[in-house]
DNA sequence: GTCTATATTCCGATAGAC
DNA sequence: GTCTATCGGAATATAGAC
């Protein structure tokens, strides 16, 4: 099945990701997989030899999308109100089906994560709060903006309320997770 | 072992509670509780039958002590600076054990939990949130806070600030996780 | 690249002796 | 209340045929 594309090998890193952001890491396995895409099980192993190989490749491409989101707010013509919006909408798309953050995700367990996985996530927090830091600072030089913290917290106030408000939508619904993100644009107010 | 108390029962329940906050529901077995008080795992399905009840043990264990920590934060004489402060301080014990709280804990792995659970984490998260918000109302109405939203919304994101602030800092060091009390803090100012 | 088949390990759980 | 022993099942993983 897809054997001439590289078809099969995406569609499992898709599926991974998508199980992580609904399930958790230690909650779903290579059957899982499998069964979704009518192969067995051992056609995944020949793909990503190990789970953690898999994990490894999830996060990876995971850091590429947010590098492309970041390569994107580059555009000129953007004001920096439309630029933070297009990141809580990442949020927000998230919310709607039901899934969590891979960081909030892989949080939970991770002190069960082999190394690479530890570094590569720093790697992926970092590149997140350094973007959205960016905006907020770009965005209170030219006036559009005014809040009392430094970016980088503001950064971090940010991320921590969207990252658990998509969690807390699960239990309580979506409609704190809109106040929240009502109020997230409101604290950026410049006035 | 501790046959004429109910130590080994205690003992199990502060054991899981333990692992869901560091690893997860899903990444601890029975036998983990069992080595760690050094009995076989047969006796702990004598306590919990299944993994099930004891984690419906624990959520409500959970509840309990926020009911507590309620009812303490109605003591006379309290500001509501130093009420406010008694809500930040368990997350800061949690992060400086490295752990998380269960709501942000089970809330990664919510659609694997039966309904039972579910319901009981809706109930948990109303309490604190009911508790925090009670607080906020109260402190605005005496002029001891001031801020712009009401004061749901507020508790809504101070709570999602320290839920997520605490899977932070397991990625990136405690250091983000002070900023973020911090800038709660002076959120309240009253002016 | 996918299959069948299998090895290993672990997990949640139960029966029955003590 | 804890033990030994064990079951059924699932998870990760590999060998070798196609």
């Amino acid at each position: 099945m897809a054997s001439r594309t590289g078809d099969t090998r995406e569609e499992i890193v898709r599926l991974g990701m998508e199980f992580i952001q609904t399930y958790g890491y230690n909650a779903f396995s290579y059957a899982d997989i499998a069964k979704k895409l009518n192969i067995k099980n051992a056609a995944v192993h020949y793909h990503f030899p190990g789970k953690e190989d898999l994990l490894i490749e999830i996060v990876g491409q995971y850091i590429q999308r947010y590098h492309d989101l970041a390569r994107a707010l580059e555009a000129p013509g953007l004001t920096s109100r439309k630029r933070i919006q297009a990141f809580i909408d990442r949020y927000t798309t998230l919310c709607d089906q039901g899934k969590i953050c891979l960081i909030g995700s892989v949080g939970s367990d991770y002190f069960t994560m082999p190394e690479t996985v530890k570094k590569k996530l720093g790697e992926l927090v970092e590149l997140v709060l350094g973007m959205v830091e960016g905006v907020l600072r770009d965005g209170k030089k030219k006036g559009e903006f005014s809040f009392p913290e430094t970016p980088r917290v503001r950064a971090l106030l940010m991320m921590t309320n969207l990252a658990a408000g998509v969690q807390l939508a699960r239990i309580t619904g979506q409609k704190d997770y809109k106040a929240i993100c009502n109020s997230l644009v409101k604290q950026l107010a410049d006035t």
